[in-house]
DNA sequence: CGGAATCCTATAGGATACTG
DNA sequence: CAGTATCCTATAGGATTCCG
């Protein structure tokens, strides 16, 4: 609580930690969805679009270990599992849509560097770039 | 100037596609080490510990990319190149800085957390977990 | 329904050697 | 000094099949 200034290295570090833990292909929109309210297995199977059975049950056992969700299974017929943000997952999602505001902000000025960025790569090692200069 | 609102869907794939470049092993701490001021290729690879020639290369390749960081070649023998964080870097790096408080901040939380999982998954599949229970 | 197990490919990233 | 090129391994992640 009297931390009075934040040691650089080290928090490198763990920022590197969670943001590879957070920053893979789909654990960001599993709690963005869930930022929603509790969901079950399939629904966030469906609503996420595109992630595959396996990444899903993956993605989850990640941030459920991490305290970021909470599992529940109900031992009925055909079986129920309820996956929710703990509080500590809520409070993960208040910055990440930080991190969200200032990547759809910023999205048009980023897409255009990068289109500047292979336009002039792709100037550079063209096979035969310069006109009107024949061999 | 005038979004009234964010729509979700796509702002999802937009902060999944900024953190997975971010995301990445490296990015972060070359942007939070530009954000000390320019540094030369061989001072960043110096002061980022552990990251190879190549990984240094192409992590400052895709800031460059994507208009975080400028490359400044000094075409004097020695060569000497310099990277800076631009101003959309910086924006990056304010909100990153965010993302690290949050970090810090619950580190100790999310590692416990971890702790517990792990020792519950391993009583789980345990070889012969219950003593006093002889066959 | 909610997985686990298996197989496979693509990519990330390390180590090393060479170059202007 | 600041890279590029090549080779290699480890991991992420998709597709498919099987199970309680």
């Amino acid at each position: 609580m009297s931390l009075s200034y934040i040691h650089v290295p080290t928090d490198c570090r763990i920022v590197t930690e969670i943001l590879s833990q957070i920053g893979d292909k789909w654990s960001v929109q599993v709690v963005v969805q869930l930022g929603e309210g509790p969901r079950r297995f399939n629904e966030l199977r469906r609503v996420v679009d595109g992630i595959s059975q396996r990444m899903l049950t993956l993605t989850l056992r990640g941030l459920e270990r991490d305290g970021l969700v909470t599992r529940t299974v109900y031992p009925t017929i055909p079986p129920r599992v309820d996956y929710e943000l703990t509080g500590l997952g809520c409070s993960l999602l208040k910055t990440v849509r930080e991190l969200g505001m200032w990547a759809v902000a910023n999205r048009d000025e980023i897409l255009e560097a990068r289109r500047r960025y292979d336009r002039a790569e792709a100037a550079d090692s063209a096979p035969v770039p310069k006109p009107y200069r024949a061999a």
